[in-house]
RNA sequence: GGGCGCGUAGCUCAGUCGGUAGAGCAACUGGCUUUUAACCAGUAGGUCCCAGGUUCGAUCCCUGGCGCGCUCACCA
């Protein structure tokens, strides 16, 4: 923060840090004085010494940055060495190393012979002429071993090297005395300097928001972290190549929407200057995708970043990614069956088993799922037909749920109320009531009924599916009532434009939209979508609060 | 937005039945050539989230605020 640049220990250190960031001097100026010296006291040492550091905000070359670690780099400059060298390393995987490096009893081909890696240097243990840390890179963690012997020259510079320091390093593969694999360094050189210390090094970040706020120290210093994310990447990737090996093209559809619809959710607004008209980011791909269908693309699918302008949890995050696949010649029906290979496809490439758990529970994906009747659910649990108003509503009160102003709404709150728990999953819930799908085309035996479906697992909806509407007058009469209903979350109005390509004709069409974040939850075993998305939405941080004035 | 909980050293946490605070790790100094939460000795580090109130005195009690978590609501 300004003042460690107004409460230097030591002038050497405000000289380090000038060196090693030359906008330290402006930030030392008018302003960060007149604000420091107004009340505070003078803090000493108590700025200088962050680890993780609070979570506020503050300017560029914050309290974060640690003087010891800013003089050591002014150090190596004073000899001409840079500690932020331009080029990097030509490196091997850790993890095939490891590999290559066998066991104590039967050593792999890579034993004994030289290797270079580079990573993060991790906390040090020094023996006075023998240090041991080991170094992380994407791969892995491999543990490095220098000795003085082996590094006359460098060795005096040795308390240059801190934890978290990025470095490149050569040596040859070996062991210790107890067997581990162990890099014996013959070179090693400094690729950046972290001026930031890392995390304590037992416990990690533990702080939630901390590691939410920094997940880029999160990633390297929280056990786990980086495999879930690599997981996300692997299921992404597989999720295209399924589709793809069916004839599925990917398609780009626009984010920025003039009517939010596809969905009911409240929009995020934005503006477009030029233009000087608003639009709303997406709530769902979903209109655009179909469009493509009538345009012939026949089988489209796209991962979308959806935005809805609602509450944040553990299973909600206002931005959010959908896969939304649309398959002209199809049905609903065709659609459960590539959501249930697809999530048993999935499964075994990510664990290697079709058996994952999730929330202390086991659930097996394995293909095919169970199919449940969303009416019979609902006379099950909640103990009436679904269109049996007055016994509905009585229920309703029973379950203390207030009125939405919509029979139907009430009747699928009773219905979540009622049901959603059992739904343990995999389960595919079918034949949803046609007032509360408005993009669904009626069940040809029940006129009351969509073909329509969803997909829970854990009780949680992970997937939402049916044939699709592609009659334009009841789309458009559909529409209208959603208008009409002053539903906040409904659009404002009537998508002319949509109903205009359903009159040049859409294909008999089938549509499907998982929701990757929960889908990545529930194969990765994390109880909170925050756990599964690198930067989680957060209340932005605070602005420092101006120093109180002098009386 | 409602309810519950939390906020003390850089990190993880104790503690003060109201008298301005401690440990381990991290940092720094010294020692150590096979450790892996290395070890041993020493040093330094705190506006106890913020603002009011009660009080001789508040980190502690009260009120308000800020931040975060859990939960409810809504959705995928």
């Amino acid at each position: 923060m300004l003042r460690i640049f107004a409460a230097p220990k030591r002038a050497l250190e405000v000289e380090a840090m000038r060196l090693a960031h030359p906008s330290a001097t402006v930030l030392a100026t008018d302003k960060a004085m007149n604000s420091f010296s107004s009340a505070r006291p003078v803090q000493g040492h108590r700025a200088w010494n962050r680890g993780v550091g609070p979570l506020s905000w503050s300017p560029a070359m914050t309290e974060l940055a640690h003087p010891d670690r800013l003089a050591k780099a002014r150090a190596m400059r004073a000899r001409g060495e840079d500690p932020f060298p331009p080029r990097g390393v030509k490196a091997e995987s850790i993890a095939e190393l490891l590999a290559g490096a066998g066991t104590l009893e039967a050593p792999g081909p890579r034993f004994g012979t030289k290797a270079t890696i580079a990573g993060r240097l991790h906390a040090q243990r020094d023996f006075g002429k023998l240090i041991f840390a080991p170094v992380q890179d994407l791969t892995g963690k491999l543990q490095i071993g220098l000795k003085r012997d082996a590094l006359e020259a460098w060795w005096p510079n040795r308390k240059e090297l801190d934890a978290g320091d990025l470095v490149g390093v050569t040596g040859e593969l070996g062991r210790t005395q107890k067997g581990e694999v162990t890099l014996w360094v013959s070179e090693i050189q400094l690729l950046s300097k972290a001026y930031a210390p890392p995390p304590e090094k037992w416990h990690g970040l533990v702080d939630v928001e901390a590691r939410y706020r920094r997940r880029y120290v999160d990633l390297w210093a929280s056990e786990g972290v980086l495999d879930v994310f690599k997981k996300r990447s692997k299921i992404v990737s597989l999720v295209r190549r399924f589709l793809e090996a069916q004839g599925y093209l990917e398609v780009e559809t626009p984010v920025l929407h003039p009517i939010a619809g596809g969905a009911t959710a409240r929009p995020f607004i934005t503006h477009h200057n030029a233009l000087d008209c608003d639009f709303y980011l997406r709530i769902a791909p979903e209109l655009y995708l179909k469009r493509c269908i009538v345009g012939g693309l026949e089988r489209v699918f796209e991962i979308a970043r959806n935005f809805r302008n609602e509450g944040i949890s553990t299973r909600h995050n206002p931005e959010f990614s959908m896969l939304e696949l649309y398959e002209a010649q199809a049905d609903y029906r065709r659609m459960m069956e590539i959501g249930e290979t697809l999530l048993e496809h999935l499964a075994r490439e990510i664990n290697g088993t079709t058996v994952v758990t999730f929330r202390g529970k086991e659930y097996d994906l394995k293909a095919p799922f169970k199919r449940e009747r969303y009416t019979e659910l609902f006379r099950r649990h909640a103990g009436c037909e679904f269109d049996d108003e007055p016994a509905v509503r009585k229920k309703a009160t029973e379950l203390g749920l207030k009125d939405p102003g919509n029979y139907w709404k009430l009747m699928n709150d009773v219905f979540e109320a009622t049901v959603e728990d059992h739904l343990t999953g995999p389960l595919f819930v079918v034949d949803y009531p046609v007032q509360i799908s408005p993009l669904a085309k009626q069940s040809p035996e029940d006129p009351r009924l969509t073909e329509r479906f969803e997909l829970f697992i854990a009780g949680m909806e992970l997937g939402n599916a049916f044939s699709e509407l592609n009659d334009p007058e009841e789309q458009e009469r559909r529409f209208r009532e959603q208008v009409a209903s002053k539903d906040p979350e409904a659009p404002g109005e009537v998508d002319i434009d949509y109903v205009q390509a359903l009159e040049y004709g859409m294909p008999p069409t089938a549509g499907f939209g998982i929701g990757i974040d929960r889908l990545v939850m529930v194969l990765t075993n994390q109880d909170s979508i925050r756990d599964v998305l690198l930067f989680p939405a957060l209340r932005p941080l605070a602005k420092e609060p101006e120093a109180p004035k002098a009386p």
